[in-house]
Parts: structure tokens; sequence; C-alpha cells
DNA sequence: TCATAAATAATGTCTAGACAATAATGGGGA
DNA sequence: TCCCCATTATTGTCTAGACATTATTTATGA
């Protein structure tokens, strides 16, 4: 599977010394003058291993004062964000979307959430409720610029997630996300058949194309009902 | 502040090109003869920047197929989590760590939670609050396990937040998070000084070192208080 | 026609050296 | 003592070439 490689020996040595501890967060590294002889290869070899571990994070290296193991400051998480409807059916529970509004503005509205999206063209208000098994999963308000993707104003959105229908429709090539809690507001609360001020979880989105505005989506969670999981490996 | 560098100058190049949309998924790039001759230099200079795409995952290189223009994977998004102290300073707030209490058992809890860690050793028990300016922003309960980490339990955690003792001194490997939101039990809310039932926000992050658990932590945020970010490209 | 072998075009890796840039170190002078 | 400056150790970057590896393309022969 994986070919020799005088350097990537090297950077699975270096990292193995680092994750086993026996390297610690602050300590120096052997010198790449070092590496060349214990490993009797040129000092690019050796340079380029190391290069891998500070692209990884691992090591940050100094003119001088040599390599060192870097203090790990962030977790970072690859969190996967996956389409409800996914998420139900892998639950084996049934799923279906309910559409509960949908409507077409010309003009946009003064809301910071949809400003970022720096929208050009006129904007499909939706606004539906997926369900698992006969109860309410979360409620989605999304807006759509029609500009970037004129399609959506002729497709049907009453059985079908406009989420799903854009994974297909609209590629995309930069999102934000903002992941919070809120109590549910009166109107939240009776889509959602909660009571009001229950805790959810409210998952924001952003969808850009090259720096295009594509469409905004908020979802709501009652807390008992979905959490988010993130699986790391450094 | 950037250091010239034609590595670099090429590979922001590449990568300019692959952002806007000259280049698309599946497209190849120049071979590294062409861009040799466009940039004269060297091969390996041209080498060093396209390996620096590939390991950020925009381009896949092939031999004798040339290099790729990546096609984006799945919906996922980099979450970082950072250390609360840093959080806090960031906003430009004054941070302080309260120890609420502190307790060793030799014994492991039924917890699903606490048997998820596998703990071999005698556990320290934490529970602690994060204060930003003044005011409760965040409580805090750990199980840390003295077997991976001995040194933890003649720790000081009085001031310092165990993340981040732990941090400096309990490098890991593997973590994994969970997300959800939560409504303020009785104590909680004492602790946070909220009112019982309050929609919050809550982190819960197992942490691995060589598959052996090191420790276990459950962050709980009031909700107007903190929401995580993730930004993603593709 | 089809399978096989050869040619070829591209990346993968490495070398031995050169000069540049930077920051810690140590020495000298006020 | 303290500041400044020269020294020096260390990484940053690049070169020009070499040979290896691999998948495609082309030519060959049955």
């Amino acid at each position: 599977m994986k070919p020799p490689g005088l350097a990537r020996r090297i950077r699975a040595d270096l990292e193995a010394r680092i994750r086993s501890g026996a390297l610690n967060p602050g300590d120096r590294l052997p010198t790449e003058q070092a590496l060349m002889a214990e490993y009797g290869c040129a000092r690019m070899t050796v340079s380029k291993a190391i290069g891998a571990l500070a692209g990884a994070g691992l090591v940050t290296r100094n003119r001088r004062a040599g390599t060192l193991v870097a203090h790990p400051h962030v977790q970072t998480a690859v969190l996967e964000i996956p389409d409800i409807a996914e998420t139900i059916a892998a639950l084996g529970e049934t799923y279906a979307f309910r559409l509960l509004a949908r409507g077409v503005r010309g003009t946009v509205g003064q809301d910071a959430r949809e400003t970022a999206l720096s929208p050009v063209g006129p904007l499909l208000d939706l606004r539906g409720l997926h369900v698992a098994g006969g109860s309410p999963f979360a409620l989605e308000e999304r807006v759509i610029d029609l500009a970037a993707v004129p399609d959506a104003r002729s497709a049907d959105f009453s059985g079908q997630a406009p989420g799903s229908w854009l994974l297909k429709h609209a590629p995309w090539t930069e999102a934000r996300h903002r992941i919070g809690a809120l109590a549910a507001s009166p109107a939240e609360a009776r889509a959602l058949d909660i009571r009001t001020g229950h805790a959810c979880l409210m998952v924001e989105r952003w969808t850009f194309r090259l720096g295009q505005g594509v469409t905004f989506v908020r979802q709501i969670f009652p807390h008992e009902r979905y959490e988010l999981t993130a699986e790391f490996r450094n």
C-alpha cells in the first residue's frame, strides 16, 4: 500500500515520538543536521519530513532556535452535518417533509443573517418541518437566492426537503456554520409541538458558490431529538 | 509579513485558479514542466508548491496522468473547539476559573459517559466555573483518569482551568465530541446564575491517548453567551 | 480484432550543495 | 550592570540533476 520513502519514514518516526509522549510540547526536535546523520540522507529529505509535520501543525520551526513540538491550543474536529432526511433514515424511522410556507420576495430584508449572504436576485422563502416517525423532528427556515439557483423557483418542495434538492442542483464552494442553543419561541414551539421556552439545538448555515450567496438555512431541533457528534484524530 | 518564496507564490496562484473556477474539479493542472517554464524555476520548487496543494486536499497527483483538481468531498466542516480561557481572552474580557468541587475516587461509576472512557486508574472529579468579565460563562464537569495523567493529582486547579492545564501536560491523539442543547437543571442553573430550564449549549468531549482514555468533560453554556462556528471551504 | 509488449509522459523521491534570513548567544564597552 | 554588536547555529529556500515508479499510449504480432 505505502511505498517506502525515507522522508515519510522520518516523518512517521518523529510523529510517533511526539504522540507517544517521548517528546512533549515545547521540546526540541533533533536538528536537521543530527537527523541527516542519523538517517544518512540529504538535508532536503529531513526538511521535507519536518515540513510535513509543520504543515500538520504538530511542530513549529524556528530559525536558530530549532524545531519545537507545538503546544496544542485548539481542538479541531471534523464535523459532519448530514442531510436530515438521511439522518432520520439511518435511525430507521420514516421521514417526511411538510412545507409550511413559501413565498418569493424581490427585496432583501435587513436581517443580519440574510444580508450576510449578500444576495443579488429575488429571494425564495421556505419554511418547513422535518417529521420523523410521525412527530416533528426539526423546523427549518430557508432563504434561497434565485439568482444563484433559478431552478428553485419551479421546484416542488411540498414533499422533498429543499436541503436534499439543493445538494443535487446547487454546487457550493464555501459554507459557514453557527451552532448554538435557543429557547423555542411561541411560533417555533407550536410548529414543533413543544412548550415555549423549550431548549433547542440550533444550526445555521450559509452556503456560497465562488463568494456568491446561494442559501441560508436555520434548523431548530428539540434538544432531546438530535445532537451533533464529531470524531477527531490528529 | 509574508516572505517572498517562489514556491508559495506558485501555490497561491494555482489555488486562486481553482477557487475562482478557472480550473474546475477534474481539470488538469499544467504539468510541472510547463510550470517550470512559466516561472523559470527548478522542478523541486514547482513540486513543493503542488505538494502543498495536494496536502491540503485540493488536488490529486497521478503519475503519467498529471495533477487533477480534486472533486469536493462530503459536507464536512472543520470545527474548532478552542480553550475557553483563550476564547474569553480573545473577546477582550477578563477570565477566571473557580473550582467548585474536587474529589478522588477509586471506583468507576456506571455512567455511560464515564465508561466510554474505559478508565483504568483512580479518577479525579472536578467541577468548576469559567467566569468572563465577572459573570458565569460556562459550567464544567470533568473526570480525569489519574492512571493516564498522574500529575493531575497534585495540580492546583483553583485558579487554572483543568482544560488549559491538560493541554500542556497531557497530549492526546483522538477525541470524540457530542454537541447538543439542554435545559438547565436546578443545580446547573444555580451555578450559572440563570433560571432552571434555561436553554443551554452543551459540549461533551472524550479525549484519548493511544486508545487509552484521558479525560471526559461536559461544558454547559447559557445559550446567549456562546456558540460554535465552523468555516468550510471545499 | 485483440492481446501483449514497448515507448513515453508524467509524477515521486532523493542528492549535494549554495546562499539567505533569523534569532539566540556571548563579548565588549559605557 | 546593562546595552549594543558581532558571532554563530539553525532553519528557509532554491538549483540542476538523477533515477524510480506508474499509468497511458502506441506499436507489434498472433
